[in-house]
DNA sequence: ATGGCAGGAAGCTCCTGA
């Protein structure tokens, strides 16, 4: 099974990168993010239309998320039980009996920003949740933007992005403990080219210059850890015509 | 030290992203 993640900023303006991936990358599962789209104005004809059942929980302008799959999913959750939350940032759904959570985490903006501390509570939220999902749902696989890059060889400059915003020490503290309730980082799971990063800041010509931020990330349970074949990054997206800020991120898992 | 690029909504400028 092949399980993936993108974030697309803008479902609108990425439709066709999306549909070309999907017919070329053949995943099983693809996690949207930043679609910035209402669920009455979703494109769901077209991803039926190109062979994929659509979930989707979305608003106007900010956030969104969507799980796209071949076989239709079942058993779809749109937020974390009992965490209220107006943002549109959470998709559960079950896909082939294997637990998918798609995530979109807050961005922060800066350390003293307001949205930092909701950043950190959310995360706190999430991983309380996702602790108790490992009981009904073994095959667990959490994917999305984490908007957190979990160590220095995550980051072209670690010195520059010290203790700022993705990088700060809390934000990789609460990575930490999503991992140690029991998921693998799959990219980690392998060996790796030096600078490999998932986002590149549209400005200052940062994708050409390899500036970039390792963000995106696909986590497995440990049920599922051993299964695990390949993880990987796409750059070829990237250096399309009105590219995402993101590259997607893809994880092959025997199943 | 600052802003730089892009998308969306509104409406010709602002907010947000990371």
């Amino acid at each position: 099974m092949r399980i993936a993640t993108w974030n697309v900023n803008s479902l609108k303006v990425r439709l066709p990168h999306v549909l070309a991936w999907l017919a070329t990358h053949q995943p099983d599962v693809l996690c949207l993010q930043e679609t910035k789209v209402e669920d009455t104005k979703f494109p769901a004809g077209d991803i039926l239309a190109a062979g994929y059942h659509p979930l989707y929980s979305g608003q106007k302008t900010y956030n969104g998320v969507a799980i796209l799959s071949k076989v239709a999913a079942t058993d779809a959750l749109p937020a974390v039980p009992g965490y209220a939350d107006p943002q549109k940032r959470v998709l559960a759904a079950t896909v082939d009996g294997v637990r998918i959570v798609c995530l979109y985490v807050p961005n922060g903006q800066s350390i003293e920003s307001d949205k930092y501390r909701y950043k950190l509570d959310w995360l706190t939220a999430v991983t309380a949740w996702l602790a108790g999902e490992f009981a009904t749902h073994p095959r667990l696989v959490v994917v999305g933007d984490f908007n957190i890059a979990p160590e220095d060889r995550d980051v072209h400059d670690p010195k520059a992005w010290e203790g700022q915003v993705l990088c700060s020490a809390p934000e990789r503290k609460a990575f930490a403990d999503l991992l140690v309730v029991g998921f693998k980082d799959s990219f980690r799971l392998f060996d790796q080219p030096a600078n490999s990063f998932t986002w590149w800041d549209y400005r200052m010509n940062a994708f050409r210059r390899k500036m970039g931020l390792r963000i995106d990330h696909v986590l497995v349970s440990a049920a599922l850890a051993a299964q695990c074949r390949a993880c990987t990054v796409d750059t070829e997206p990237r250096k399309s015509e009105r590219p995402s800020d993101h590259a997607p991120v893809y994880a092959d898992v025997d199943i």
